[in-house]
DNA sequence: TTGAAAGCGCTAACAG
DNA sequence: CTGTTAGCGCTTTCAA
C-alpha cells in the first residue's frame, strides 16, 4: 500500500495530538466518543490505516499467529486451518500457515523461521519429542493439537470411546478376527489410537491383529489390504478414513464384497458418503479444535502463571455402509 | 520471542557500529567477508535475529505475500498453497492464506484485511469483477491464478486441449450424445473448460448436453446424474474430479455401469485411482502454478514499467478406467 | 570499508 | 480527557 497517510498527518488534519489519534485505535475508552468518531471519519476520509509494523515494533506484539500442520492436503486440516483462521479473523488476528511434510526436522526449520515473527504457535500433530515442545512453549505462547504434552495448553481430538464403541459393534455382529491398521508411528494420534483399540480388544478376550500403513496415504491402505487378507480379519479399523478408503480400494481388487466378506471402519470422517459402500466411521469436530486452539492461544502466557489447559473432544461412532 | 537481542547489543559485543551488523544482512557485499563473517558467528551465538518489524517499518517492505484462495479444503488449492510456500521460503518470504468460501464480498473484506500487511497478492481463482481486480492490482503488485485479466500477471491452469482430446477420445468411441457439468458459475475456469467443450462438441457437429454443478461439491455431483442419465448421455465430462465423483455415484446407486453404461472424464486429476474404476481425468500442473505465481509476483511491480506476464500451463489428458 | 546520526510510524508513560 | 516526550530496532544517507 502506497502513499498511506501517518499518524501525525491525520492528527494535524484534527488538530489534536498524535497520541490522541493513536487512542482512538488503541484504547478508545479514554477518549470522549465525540472525539473518537471524529478521528475514525477523518481517518476514512484520508484512507488512514494503522501501520501494523510500527505499531508492532513498540509493543512486541505482531498480531499473528503460526499454524503449524503436517500436511496441508490432509482432509484431516484443512477444516482445523479454515476455523482457526475464522477464529483469529474474529479477534484482529492473522494467521501464518506452515506445512512440516510429516517431517520432524522441517517442523523444527519452520518454528524457527515462524517464532520470531509471530505472538504465538499453534502446532498441530507435531513429531518432536515432548522435550523440543516443552523448550519453545517456554519461549513463547503454544498451543498443541493432538499432542498431550504436560505444562502445555493442547487440544485433542480424541477418538479413543468411539474407537471402543466399533469394536463393541463388530463384537456384537459375531467377528473375532479384528485387524486394526496403524498410521503415522509417531504421531499422538496413533499412538491413542493404538492403545484404545488394543484395550477394547482386550476386554473381548480378543487378539487384535496389527497392521501398518506408516505413510497414512492412500496407497499405503491399498498395500495393507493385502495382509489384512492374508491375517484372515473379517473386519478391519484403519487410522483414518484415508487409510480405509485404500483398504475399501485394496479389497475390490481381491474381489472381495464390503461389508459382506469384510467390514470397515475408518476415523476422522473426512470422507463420509463419498466412498462406495459409505464409510463407516468417527466424525471429529475438527472446526471446532481449530477454533479452541487460537482461543486457547490468546490466554496462554508462558511464564506468567500460566492457566495450561487440556482440552478434550470426543468424536462420535457414526455407522454406514462398510459395517454391515 | 523474548529477549532476543537487538542489533545494537550484538553492534556493542563486536565492537562495531550497528550499521555495521545491519549491512552484513542487508548488504554484505558492502563489507569484507571477514566482518559479515564475524556478524553472523556472533549473531548466531547470542541467537540474534533481526526484528522484522523494525525493518519493515523502515523499508515499507513486510518480506509476507498474500495468497487468496475460495476453499482451502478443495483438493485443487493445498498443492498451490503448498508450493508457493516452498517458493516463497526459498526468498526468504512468508504466505499469508485466506480463503474466502467463494464468496464475492469476502474476497473484497479479505484483501482488504490483507493490502496493509503484504508486499503483493496472488489471487486464485477470484470471483471479483475485472473492474475490481484491476484496481487491485493498481495498488499492489498482483497476480492472477486461474483469471484471465488483461495488464495483470497471471498463470493459467488450462485444460482447453485435453478437454478437446478427451471429447475425441469419446466420439472416437462411437459416442454422440455426450454432457458436460459445469462447476462454480462464475469461475473462469468454468468459463474456459464450458467454451473449450462447447467448441470440441462443435467441430464434432454435436450438439453438447449442458448441465449445472453450481457449488461444485461431492453432493452436487450426485444431483447431477439424476440429469444426465435423464438426458440419455452415454459419456460424460465434469468441470472437476470432485464432481465426477459425486456423479460416479449417483450413478452406481442407479445402478449404471461405469464404463459399460456410462462414461466419465474429470478435471484437474486430484482423485487419480482413489475411485472405483479409477477416474479418466486432465492432470494439471498445480505444484508449477504456485511457484510461478510467487516468482511472478516478485518481477511485479504496479506503475513502475510493469512488465506483466501471461503464462498458461496446459494440462495432460490421462485415460483411466472410467473412460473405458 | 566502516561509523555517526537521523529518523521510519507508532505507543506509552507522564503531565496537565 | 488530551498533549508532550521519548524511544521501539532497524536502515540509510553522509562522512570519514
Amino acid at each position: 500500500m502506497r502513499n498511506v497517510p501517518t499518524i501525525v498527518q491525520l492528527a494535524k488534519r484534527l488538530g489534536v495530538a498524535p497520541s490522541t489519534v493513536s487512542r482512538a485505535y488503541t484504547n478508545p475508552g479514554l477518549l470522549r466518543t465525540e472525539t473518537v468518531q471524529r478521528v475514525m471519519a477523518a481517518a476514512a476520509e484520508l484512507g488512514y490505516v494503522p501501520n501494523n509494523h510500527a505499531r508492532a515494533l513498540i509493543t512486541g506484539k505482531s498480531g499473528v499467529i503460526g499454524l503449524i500442520v503436517p500436511d496441508i492436503a490432509n482432509p484431516f486440516f484443512p477444516p482445523i486451518i479454515r476455523h482457526a483462521q475464522l477464529a483469529a479473523e474474529e479477534l484482529g488476528l492473522s494467521v501464518f500457515i506452515a506445512d512440516t511434510d510429516g517431517d520432524a526436522d522441517r517442523e523444527v526449520t519452520m518454528i524457527g523461521r515462524l517464532s520470531p515473527q509471530v505472538d504465538g504457535l499453534i502446532i498441530a500433530a507435531s513429531r518432536l519429542p515432548e522435550k523440543s515442545l516443552t523448550t519453545i512453549a517456554q519461549r513463547m505462547p503454544t498451543v498443541l493439537i493432538n499432542r498431550d504434552v504436560d505444562k502445555i495448553s493442547r487440544v485433542l481430538v480424541s477418538a479413543t470411546e468411539a474407537l471402543a464403541e466399533g469394536i463393541n459393534h463388530f463384537v456384537r455382529g459375531g467377528h473375532t478376527r479384528i485387524a486394526y491398521v496403524e498410521g503415522p508411528p509417531k504421531s499422538w494420534s496413533n499412538m491413542q489410537r493404538l492403545t484404545s483399540v488394543t484395550q477394547a480388544m482386550n476386554s473381548h478376550g480378543l487378539d487384535g491383529i496389527f497392521l501398518q500403513a506408516p505413510a497414512g496415504t492412500f496407497t499405503d491402505g491399498v498395500d495393507a489390504s493385502a495382509m489384512v487378507v492374508e491375517s484372515g480379519a473379517t473386519a478391519v479399523i484403519a487410522f483414518d478414513d484415508v487409510i480405509a478408503h485404500g483398504l475399501m480400494s485394496g479389497f475390490r481388487e481381491r474381489g472381495l464384497r464390503i461389508p459382506d466378506d469384510i467390514c470397515i471402519l475408518g476415523c476422522d470422517d473426512t470422507l463420509a458418503i463419498t466412498t462406495f459402500p459409505s464409510l463407516s466411521s468417527i466424525t471429529l469436530d475438527l472446526a471446532k479444535a481449530g477454533r479452541i486452539a487460537v482461543e486457547a492461544l490468546r490466554n496462554t502466557q508462558p511464564k506468567r502463571g500460566v492457566i495450561e489447559k487440556r482440552i478434550e473432544l470426543e468424536g462420535n461412532l457414526v455407522l454406514r455402509g462398510t459395517t454391515g
